[in-house]
Order: C-alpha cells, then structure tokens, then sequence
DNA sequence: CATGAATGAGAGTTCATTCAT
DNA sequence: GATGAATGAACTCTCATTCAT
C-alpha cells in the first residue's frame, strides 16, 4: 500500500474510471490471492490448536505460525470467535466429505449404516482437536459469539453430515420418523463414546470405545431390519 | 475466650478443669464456622459459573460474590484449581445420593435400572453447571491441575455413582462383565444425550432427550432380561 | 505482497529494484526507532531504580516512567529479569569503558594501576544504584532467573573491566599469578569500601573510603615493585 | 492480659492500687516468659532465613515455624523490619563474642589481631544469611524502617566488635588513629571478600577468600610492627 | 496474649483488539 | 493488506498488617 502509493503520481488510490474489465480480472485475483491466505491462516490456526489446545491457543500464536503480525489476522477475520467459527465450518465439511464417502451404493444397505456411523466416529476419535473445537464454540446455550447465519450453517452441516446413516436405515425398512429418533441417538451415544475416551475415562471401566460403538450398531441395525415387518 | 467466659461466673477467666473442654468446644464453633464460609464461597462460585460460565468465571467475580476481597479465597482454598475440584467433588456426592436414593430394594431389579439411570440424567438435566464443571475438570488427558489424589477420588466417585444401575443389572440376570459394559455404554449415551441437550443441538433432530433415554432403557432391560437364558 | 506488486508497470506498485532498498530503509528506520524506545524504558527503569531502589522499582511503575502500560513493556522485554540483566549488562559496558580509557599507554605503569582502579572505584561511587544492579542480581550462589549465557556474559565483563590493572601489574614486573591474585584482592577491597561507603558506614570509623583506596594502592604498587626482584 | 486481670475482681484491668509488690513479682514472671516467646518467635525467624533466604521469609512462614498465627507475631514485633532489626542485633552480639573470645591475653598481639580478624570473618563465612541481613538492614542511605535507636545501637555493636583488633593493632605499636583507619580498611577488605565469596564471584578469579585474607593479614601485621620504629 | 479472618495494595504477566503508519 | 506498538482490562496470587473476638 504505502509502497504502491509511491509510484503513482497520484498517489491516492487506483483510478475508478480506468479499465473496468481488467480492474474486475485483478479484483477476481485479488480475491483468489485473500482466500489463499486466509486459509494459510486457518491452517496455522489448526496447527495451533492440534498442538497447544484450544486454551494456550492465542492469536500471536496463530499469527507467528502464519508468518504474520496479530494485527494481520484482522483482515481475515473480524475476530477470535469468527476465526474459530470458519475453522469449525472446515471440520465439518471434512466431516461430511467423509461420511458421505464411506457409505457407497456398492454396499449393503447395512454396512453402509456401518460404515458411515464408523467414519464420524474415527473422524473425531483421530482429529480430537476438532472435537474441541466444536464443544469450545457450542457451549452454553448460545453458541458464543457466533453470528446466527454462521450457527445455522454449522447446524446445517452438522444434520447433513448424519444423513448418509439416516438414508440407509431407512433402505434398511425403518420408517423415516423413526430413522431421525434413531440417527439422533446414534448421533449422542457417538459424541457420549468420544468424550470419555478422549477424557480417558473409558479406561475408569476396562473399555474399548471402538467395541462399544460396534455393538451399538449391531443392536441397531438389527431394529432396523426388524422395523419393517 | 468466648467460649470460656460462658463457663465461668465471673466473666473473666476460666476455671482450670474447664479449660480444655471449653477450648475444644470453642474450636469446635470456630471450624464450623470456617466451614460455613467456606460453603458460602464454593455457593458464590457454583452461582458465578451457573451465570456466567466457568470460564468467565474469576477468582475475583467469586469474591465479589461472597462478599470478599480476592485475597481472602486463599484462607478457604489454596489456588483456583482446588475451589474447582472441591465444587466436582461436592457436585459428584450430591449425584451420587440422588442416583442411590433412586434404586430402592422394594423395586424390581427393572425399575431399579430405570429410576438409577434417570436419576443421573435428572440430575445433570436440572444442573447443567454441574456438566460444565466436569467437562472442564476432565478436559484432556490429564486433569487439570487437580491433584492425582484428588483425581483418583473423583474417578471412584464417579465409578460410585453408576454402581446402582450396574447391580440391578445384575441382579436382572446380566453376567457382570456384560452389566459393566452396558453400564459404560449408558454412561457414553446419557451423558451424550445430555450434551445434546444442553447444547441445544437435539432441537436440531426435534427429538426430546428424556424420550430417547426411555427408549434405550427399554431396550437395555429387555437385554439384561434375554441375557440370562 | 509488495514483491508481487513489482510486476507492474501501471504506477499501482514500486519499482523492482526500489523496493527492497526502501524496504529495508524502512526497516533500519523500524529498528532504530524500536531500539530508541527500548532504551526509553530502560532509562524510565534507572530512574526508577535511582529513586526507589530496587525493590520498590516494579514493572507498573517503570511503564508509568516510560510513559506506557505495564504490558507494553513485555514488548522489549520477555520478562523483568531479562530487564534487570540488559540494564546490568550496559553497566558493565560503561564501567569497562571507564577503566580502559583511564589507563592509558603513554603513562607510567603505576599510574595504570592507580588511575584503573580509580575509574572503577569513582565509577560505582558516582553511581550508587549500579553498585544496587549488580548485588540485587548476582545474590545468592545462582544469579537469580539469568540465563545462563547472559550470566557468562556478566562474569566476562566483569572480569574485562579489571584486565588493565592486571596488565599494568605484569608490566610492574608482578608474576601473572600473584597479578591475578592481587587483582582479585583489590577487587574485593575496592567493593568492600564502596559498601561501606554507599551505606554510610564508613562514617562510623571517620574515615574517607577513597583515602583508605589510595592507601591501598600505594602498597599495591610497592608489592608490584618489589615482586621482580 | 487476659490473664491479669483473672486475679482482680474488677475482671477489666488490673488495679493500680492493689498489692504492687505481688502484682511487680508476677509481671516480673510474665516478663520473662514474654521473652522467651520473643526468643521463640526471632529463632523461627532465624531458621526460616537459613533455609529460605531473605525474601522468601515472611511473617506467615516465621509465625508457622514458630506454632502461631500471624498477628500474634505483632504481639512481639511492631513491624517486619523491627523484628529484623532484632534479629541483626543478636546477630551483631554472637558475632561480638566470637572476635573477643578470639583474641586472649596470652596471646601474641601479631596472634590477636589475626585471630580476631578471622573470627569475624569465619562467623559470617559460616552464617551468610547473617551477611544477608546486614545488607538487607542497611541497604540504601537510611536504613530500613529502622528506629534510630536501634540504628545507633547496630553501629556501636558494630563498632565494637572490631575493637579487639583494633586494641592488638595498638599494642603493637600502631599509633591509634592509624589503628583505626587499619581497622576500617580491614573491615571493607573482609566484607569485600565475604561478598564476592558469598555470591561465587570469587570463583571467576580461581582465588580463595581465606587465603586472600591471610595474605592480608601478613602485610597488616608488617605494618604494625614497622610503624612503632 | 493469641487467633484467624480479612483487607488492600500490589506483584508479574497475558491477551484480544485497535490504529496510525 | 500488513505492521507492530500500544492499550486496557483482566488474570492468579502474595503479603504485611489490622482488628474483633
């Protein structure tokens, strides 16, 4: 900015009635350039928070990870909060890529319940930061500091990201209300398995969350197939 | 001293037989007492993080609270850290009654499973701080700050705390190995549905988190009843 | 972002090969300002130290010198211990530019022992709160929270401060040992009597410390004089 | 007090016109007890120095070793810096003991002078925290918070210690007022070295503080004996 | 005389955020 | 867009001292 200003005679700001269609091109890179470093951002953020936690994480550090100065990080994100709404919204789109993926036409309507219940749950069990990061941002009734749009996305992503699971129960013949009551629960009982293990108080009672959950499953694809008669 | 003016006539000093009597008794006020404010600052406290969460929650707000300076928390408690871990203390004495006093003998083994397991969830439905101080408290691999005594006996507490439902469990028929897996499974799935609920992310599922509970109870029991053939 | 502007020649951003010249213009410029504001608070720091002693000077009321908040100065200093080593280590370097401009070639041995030792007595008389810097920090057997390069770095120039007296002696025709020797006795004398002195005790003997000093040194030199024989 | 007025019938205070002479004998009793509590209260303040140094001392950790609570220490001492002051005090009479107790009649006076002189030197060898509070007392122009009382006290004790070298000094021939600038540049010489050897200073140069004394001594007794001719 | 609860001031330090440049 | 200096409010914790009992 300062730098640029010199070279121009008038010194202000980039004429308006110039070229508008090449202003438009340079604004398009313009913006492909901002996106690339606010995810550079993200990405230090992430870093941050896989190895210091959510609480030791601050925005010197993000910034120093980012190559930046904290005032920088301003530019991308208006603040803390938001910064740590985007990287939610990031963790559940991997999420979804995830769950949606695991479940393929291929398989049985079975394991495809199976499957994709699995990949939520070894999503969070190997990316324990990101479960933070969800229970750091919905805690307390209001999700803090979130903007309402932010917070229906993010409960938007959360519902797709089940949907996989729900589709399949109700392949399986289980009627769609039920399957939403069912989904909802498998939904608790996954989040239940990965805080005590990743508390570590599952070891308190000699067991496997793993185990566990593929129990849990079994049970319920058994009332699945069970709903249909 | 004042303890020993009572004993006396005169008003001045006591006599020597009484001495050692009265002390005690004197000392015996004073540390209940003690304990009174105590019990007034850990009051100051749970209302402090009911408000305004555990994390706005300083050292300072708590004495303001209780009317004290923030010097004078330290004659009660020696940092931060063991105000937090006596209210988790408290908070799992409390559970703990509630989920004994719910599983009576004159009930049947089934009901005994039922009101135990419902009696937990009440109990943190109705107390969602109660929920905040234990995640807090548990959050990452070793608890924070808390003394490993300390850590140990809130583990036994909580342990405690389910014993009902696993003996009932038990006595429904269910192997032991087989009633302490269940039990940890139910652990995961209230303490998920709670978590839902709290978060106000089961509205997202227009589900009702005590419906669901019933319904997994229901069909534990009918497991712990097939269990024994 | 400046470097990518380079490309262009429309006058929106610099020259090429002007700007990394002025870049580093303007960080020589950055610099030096930041250095002159580091010594800011590094003179607010003396002054404070000067009037208030030690003890009293804290980091609140250097800032408040400084015309600054407390957190302002964490940007110069990581801590007030690293404070208190930089304003010691730039005593050092005064005091050994001291002694080594006393003695000077074109003066007869004795003289460099006497003018030497002076210019270190005189140095720390004229400059009490130095004399303060160096106890506060090297009491007790580990100097208190230096790191311990900065506190080789100490002893280095501590021990360079008293080469030209040293060097003198040699050339009185006094072995290197009994020169190392002697020095170190002085060196003790010297900072014997400055206590005495900045303490007022001397008063109590009715003395005067730099007569006692030159007193000293009279015998000194006549040791080194006879020592060659 | 409390115990005082148990013997009148007024139960307030006690009266002044009742028996003086059994009233006198008992406060007499009282006296001493008093005294040994105070002895009690400086010999916790001792040892929490010696094990803790200077600052870490305070008047809760002297009040725990000596078996009470904090306030009852103001029963004794008007302030910190008085019971220091005490403390000094006794220290200054051990330390009286020892250079007196050094230097015998029977004696050479070349002998008593070294063994005074190395009684002083040995004591506070010994004792550095002795060391450390004299400088913490007399640190700065005015010494700390000290009555004038007992600052003039402290130097006459002071003074006074060095007297038996002065005396031997005398004895051999030393005019007294060169007796008494000796003293004092014998005085510094020794805090100089007790300093650099109490903060490891001394290490830097590879010397030995007692050598370095002896040596010192030598050439004092010299000049003793050479200033009577 | 002794208690012990409480004060009040102050310590060092951290951090999200702002803003002139 | 980015810098980086600075703010201001907050943090936990310590301590000499006071005072009603």
């Amino acid at each position: 900015m300062t730098a640029a200003s010199t070279t121009t005679t008038l010194g202000t700001k980039p004429a308006f009635e110039g070229a508008p269609a090449t202003e438009t091109a340079r604004q398009i890179r313009q913006q492909a350039l901002a996106d690339v470093r606010r995810e550079l951002v993200l990405d230090a953020a992430r870093s941050a928070f896989s190895e210091l936690g959510m609480e030791k994480t601050s925005i010197r550090e993000i910034a120093r990870r980012a190559g930046y100065t904290p005032g920088a990080i301003y530019s991308y994100f208006s603040s803390k909060e938001e910064l740590y709404g985007t990287l939610l919204s990031e963790s559940l789109a991997r999420l979804n890529e995830r769950t949606h993926a695991a479940a393929k036409p291929s398989q049985s309507s079975a394991d495809q319940v199976r499957l994709s219940a699995m990949a939520f749950f070894d999503f969070y069990r190997e990316n324990p930061r990101d479960l933070d990061l969800g229970f750091y941002l919905f805690q307390g009734m209001q999700p803090r500091g979130l903007t309402p749009e932010l917070n229906r996305e993010l409960n938007a992503g959360l519902r797709q990201t089940l949907m996989p699971t729900q589709s399949a129960l109700c392949e399986l013949g289980m009627p769609p209300p039920q399957a939403v009551q069912e989904v909802t629960a498998l939904f608790a009982h996954t989040v239940g398995l990965l805080l005590l293990n990743h508390t570590g108080r599952i070891r308190m009672f000699g067991q496997e969350a793993k185990v566990l959950l593929e129990k849990y499953l079994d049970q319920l694809i058994e009332r699945a197939e069970n709903s249909g008669r």
